[in-house]
DNA sequence: TCGATAATTTTGACGGTGTCAAGTTTGACT
DNA sequence: AGTCAAACTTGACACCGTCAAAATTATCGA
């Protein structure tokens, strides 16, 4: 009886299952992180939520969209760390410590970061168009506080501050993948190599 | 008559089919060109060549060996491109010469690329000792040609040349990819790139 | 030259995969 | 209460990697 009236604004609950659609993202991520992506089937994906093979074909068009998903929901995730500056922070401290977020990020959440720059989905065509557009907010973010932080800065001959940013961006993602990808092993050098970094791309002041 | 008499120094032609090896392996690196590596099947590749489904498997024991197999391919072809150095052309010219010949490769060639830096491959137990020597290796001659580099250069406070190695292959280890992928589309902003890291990270003299 | 031997390739089989088509159950709304 | 559509299941198909056993063929010693 107070049911129906509950119904009025509650999109998420979904007919039988409750919400398949967020129970099968979660179940993926569980096996992706635990067994590696290879491992990711959509029948092994059903059996373990406790649906028949082709259930989750109804709230996914396809594997790939599904991966589509996963993607999206580490671009929220990512965002919601990327975000937030500690008050009182100068920017270039504040840069430093996010260049930090950003590759912990991708190293500890490699499932999520893995499909986040995955050339099945970006080289694909039948990406959606939510997760281009998330991915494209996040690298537009990253451009803006790189160039306010190259205000009342002397750069080199020729050198803008979109070039630092897609640079540094280069420098970080392939810092991470070298690790996730299991070709750093060492990850003690890390730190230091971050530090190095900033120390020669994010410009604080040129003598 | 003359056939035995060849056969003294011969290990290339084996016996029935020529040298399948080889052909399997050029085979697989067009199927993956040209249709990517999620259409390379180990069936597929046998029906291309003329063979039956598990012939391959007497050259490779696994589809992880073939894999193998072509990044080794891959990185022999890299170093031949790399290593060569034009004469009368200082170091620095040399490195600046060498990066864009780096991420050339890599994007001209991503089926080779692709396997030679796939975590299929380097967080598997089963990747090969000859292709992890001549990953290191390649790396190491990396290494020596920027410490060779920094050599009367002042670096900044607590900057090795090991970390500035590090650094600057992550950096075009990261540019590679996210064009590879799909990710960066713009391709005519790669030189730029290039040049902005030649100067904030191979150092020729800092002022 | 022939026959043994080992390298090479094939056929058959098994369990797993993505996903389409058709049917069945179930919840919500009039 | 009955309709309708959303959610789910069963069945089927064409692939896939790879093992075991059989068949073929090249090589070498006699």
């Amino acid at each position: 009886m107070s049911k129906s009236t509950d119904q009025l604004k509650r999109p998420k609950k979904t007919y039988h299952h409750g919400d398949l659609r967020e129970v099968l993202i979660a179940a993926a991520v569980k096996i992706i992180r635990e067994e590696g992506e290879d491992a990711l089937s959509m029948r092994k994906l059903a059996t373990n939520t406790g649906v028949s093979r082709t259930a989750p074909y109804h709230h996914f068009g396809d594997k790939q969209d599904l991966l589509c998903a996963i993607a999206e929901e580490g671009f929220r995730r990512f965002d919601l760390l990327f975000k937030q500056r500690e008050p009182g922070d100068d920017l270039h401290s504040h840069m430093q410590r996010q260049l930090k977020v950003y590759v912990n990020f991708a190293i500890d959440n490699s499932e999520y970061y893995d499909l986040m720059f995955s050339s099945r989905i970006w080289k694909s065509s039948n990406i959606s168009e939510s997760l281009k557009g998330k991915a494209y907010s996040s690298f537009r973010g990253y451009t803006e506080t790189v160039t306010a932080l190259c205000e009342n800065i002397e750069l080199p001959n020729g050198v803008t501050p979109l070039r630092i940013a897609q640079l540094s961006w280069s420098t970080f993602h392939g810092m991470s993948r070298l690790v996730i990808d299991g070709i750093y092993v060492d990850k003690t050098a890390i730190d230091a190599m971050l530090d190095t970094a900033t120390k020669l791309l994010i410009p604080k002041q040129r003598s």
